[in-house]
RNA sequence: GGUCCGGUGGCAGAAUGGUGAUGCAGCGGACUGCAAAUCCGCGUACGUGGGUUCGAUUCCCGCCCGGACCUCCA
């Protein structure tokens, strides 16, 4: 079995990937704040989830992948009070819409999605624990971390503690022993959402849902843990200092994985920069599964810039790929063996420019009539959530507001006529007229066929 | 200011201590009534200054430039 490599960021290092338990492979992402639509930044985060979780089952038999719900969170409250709706009403609808943008690219559902609010036990239980061991301490109502009581602080994002205070830009809280110190938990105002604690009624911090969750779900001990680089710190750090003290002699997650931004004209897409675009804004302009090439184009390490321009090419590769399996016919890649080089270019922390590659020569293969190498892209291709259509539907596309295909059909015969009558003029009258409504006629040995542009 | 990541041909984007992927775009040709698709062929790159080496785009150091994080954030 090909080895699989990671780049772990706490070693900052591409290390082989070795699971605790071979039979049984778990992994948590961070998942969604459920108070608005995911934006593509968002998005290539949980593709690079997908795909590595998808590669996963592939080389191991079995495979636990969480992702959790933030459903509950300041800008939730403002949000919903903003919409003048309920916190429900909009976490519900939120959560749906982000399953729906999910399933549009392809990426399959997490094997358990906990919700933040439906473990506040398990968070209310950690946090008094930690207050017993001397990690955490009251005041003001608030329950919050002691950063000192941990002397790895700081060791998975690369930071030491005197950095952290000499650098930080943020008010102090006063009641704070150390200015690094982050809440576990805090008092809610009556028009808050808060739930009874020993602490009185209050909401929990955001670190420590993810703490808890992953402790529910996976152990004390698990393989991966994933989400955003801008996660990295302050979040994950703080997940790993309340976890590990929490479990003395626990080790959290063996391997950290972080994608790294997704840019817009060279700055990062965020909705606090407002320059963020949606699955909605990519529809209007080519199909969901060129967006999904389109974020796989470069290696999830690297930084990667949107432009128009790259979603067109995207779409212009999968037409490659498409027309190749339009050439093969009917494909059976029922139990199909990956091709040893597309395998190793994925296990090689998920290099999926190199394996987007490995497609471009199997199509080369299959366009030159090697019906094989067909197979092996379909077979290839579906593995990474691509080539999930039939090339004729991916080539005519939907009719929007373009002819229909009786339409189109009725020309096409109108035209044949005219061709066999050598009545040039009239045949390319038609192409043009179907031309200007988008749809491009292409006459082959087999007749004519149409495809939309 | 601190920490981290990166700078490859017109564009996107890999690998690699020694014959420089892949795709898009461009150019020439084949095929086609015309097109499209496909096929054949062509061109152009390693931010910068040093060092190590028989030899560096690849390793080391300085500098310049870009991005991320240090505050909510995928």
């Amino acid at each position: 079995m090909t080895q699989l490599t990671l780049h772990d960021s706490q070693r900052r290092a591409n290390v082989p990937f070795q699971p605790l338990d071979p039979e049984h492979v778990r992994v948590y992402y961070c998942g969604p704040t459920v108070y608005d639509l995911p934006h593509l930044g968002n998005l290539r985060a949980m593709l690079t989830a997908d795909i590595l979780t998808r590669l996963l089952r592939r080389l191991y038999p079995r495979v636990t992948f969480v992702r959790n719900i933030t459903d509950v969170d300041d800008k939730i409250t403002a949000r919903a009070a903003a919409n003048n709706e309920t916190i429900a009403q909009l976490t519900e609808r939120t959560t749906a819409e982000f399953h729906a943008d999910l399933a549009a690219m392809n990426m399959l559902p997490p094997d358990i999605e906990p919700r933040a609010t439906h473990n506040i036990e398990e968070m209310v239980a950690m946090i008094a624990h930690l207050i017993e061991l001397g990690h955490a301490y009251e005041a003001e109502g608030h329950v919050l971390f002691a950063v000192a009581s941990f002397p790895s602080y700081g060791a998975l994002s690369g930071r030491d503690t005197d950095e952290l205070v000499a650098g930080a830009r943020v008010e102090v809280a006063p009641y704070k022993r150390d200015p690094g110190d982050f809440v576990l938990w805090k008092p809610s105002r009556p028009t808050q959402p808060g739930w009874n604690s020993p602490w009185g009624r209050g909401r929990p911090g955001w670190h420590i849902e993810c703490s808890a969750m992953s402790h529910r779900y996976l152990g004390e001990n698990f393989d991966i843990h994933g989400g955003g680089s801008d996660l990295l710190f302050p979040h994950h750090e703080n997940e790993r200092a309340q976890s590990l003290c929490c479990f003395p002699g626990s080790t959290f997650a063996n391997y950290w994985v972080h994608n790294a931004m997704l840019l817009v004209d060279g700055e990062k897409m965020s909705k606090s920069l407002g320059n963020f675009l949606t699955i909605r804004d990519v529809l209007a302009r080519g199909p969901v599964e060129a967006l999904r090439l389109l974020l796989m184009g470069a290696q999830y390490h690297s930084v990667l810039n949107f432009t128009w321009d790259g979603l067109d090419e995207a779409r212009r590769t999968l037409d490659r790929f498409y027309r190749a399996l339009e050439m093969a016919g009917p494909l059976d890649v029922e139990d199909r063996p990956l091709p040893a080089a597309f395998l190793a270019a994925l296990c090689d922390d998920l290099n999926t420019p190199l394996a987007i590659a490995e497609l471009h020569a199997m199509a080369t293969a299959a366009l030159a009539g090697n019906k094989d190498a067909a197979v092996d892209l379909l077979a290839s291709g579906r593995t990474i959530g691509l080539l999930m259509q039939e090339p004729e539907a991916w080539f005519r596309g939907e009719a929007g507001d373009g002819p229909s295909e009786a339409e189109i059909d009725a020309l096409i015969a109108e035209r044949l006529a005219a061709r066999t009558a050598k009545d040039f003029a009239r045949a390319d009258a038609i192409r043009k007229e179907l031309s200007d409504k988008g749809v491009m006629l292409e006459d082959g040995s087999s007749g004519t066929t149409w495809r939309r542009a």
